[in-house]
DNA sequence: CAGTATCCACGTCGATACTG
DNA sequence: CAGTATCGACGTGGATACTG
């Protein structure tokens, strides 16, 4: 078969699964998908994202497109990043994801309790 | 704040996002969606994915009650693989993520090309 | 403010060998 | 068949320091 398919590594469609199946690509599309935001504010905005792979992370989603990043010649300087109409596409769909997390947590931290417990008992 | 709050690291939504953002969650979800499978159908199944990667997320994703593993004392011993309801519902927020990048890899590469060729330009 | 550069600790992954 | 155990290579990430 010649049509994408992501359980194939030599597809493209495989890179960009690994590339948008990342947290902060998640967490980050979601914070600018609300408003543009600069670079400094996403960083307090997202918990434990340190400057350097904010700072990665953001490069990796211009190159694909997703964001734009604009420069204000302001002293400081400003940079702002906005997120696309194609980045809000991706948004969009990765939306459900977060919501799906959220509403589910409880069970999951309740399934991996009694998964623990059960391999606490058979040791 | 005490609701549920993704972008906040002591939250554990954020734990949860951090697992099901994983690029072999959602190949192995996806193809546990369709059937029941065994362990080698499934490395089969994957691409690229090492038997030990394999055998760790799929431990994981039953610790999380995403997925039931029953063993069968045959000679030599079956092992199957199922999806459970919690994990079917996280598989159907899924799968719009891989129809997103089946259907956006052309725009994405194209994107990756024109932000290459720009870096090129400007060194 | 918005990064880049450097170093290093860490974990993860693949390869290999072995087991019930 | 369905794993586990071990090892060594590798890359990623954090901390720190510096720059326009």
């Amino acid at each position: 078969m010649n049509s994408p398919d992501a359980f194939n590594a030599l597809c493209p469609t495989r890179q960009i699964l690994d590339r948008i199946a990342d947290k902060w690509t998640v967490l980050l599309l979601g914070l600018l998908a609300g408003r543009t935001m600069r670079f400094n504010e996403l960083r307090r905005g997202v918990d434990g994202l340190s400057q350097k792979v904010l700072s990665q992370t953001l490069k990796s989603l211009e190159r694909d497109g997703l964001v734009t990043r604009a420069v204000y010649p302001t002293v400081p300087v400003t940079v702002e990043y906005a997120i696309t109409d194609l980045g809000r596409t991706l948004a969009a769909t990765l939306e459900p994801l977060r919501l799906w997390a959220e509403s589910h947590m409880n069970v999951i931290e309740q399934a991996r309790a009694d998964f623990d417990r059960r391999q606490q008992a058979a040791a």
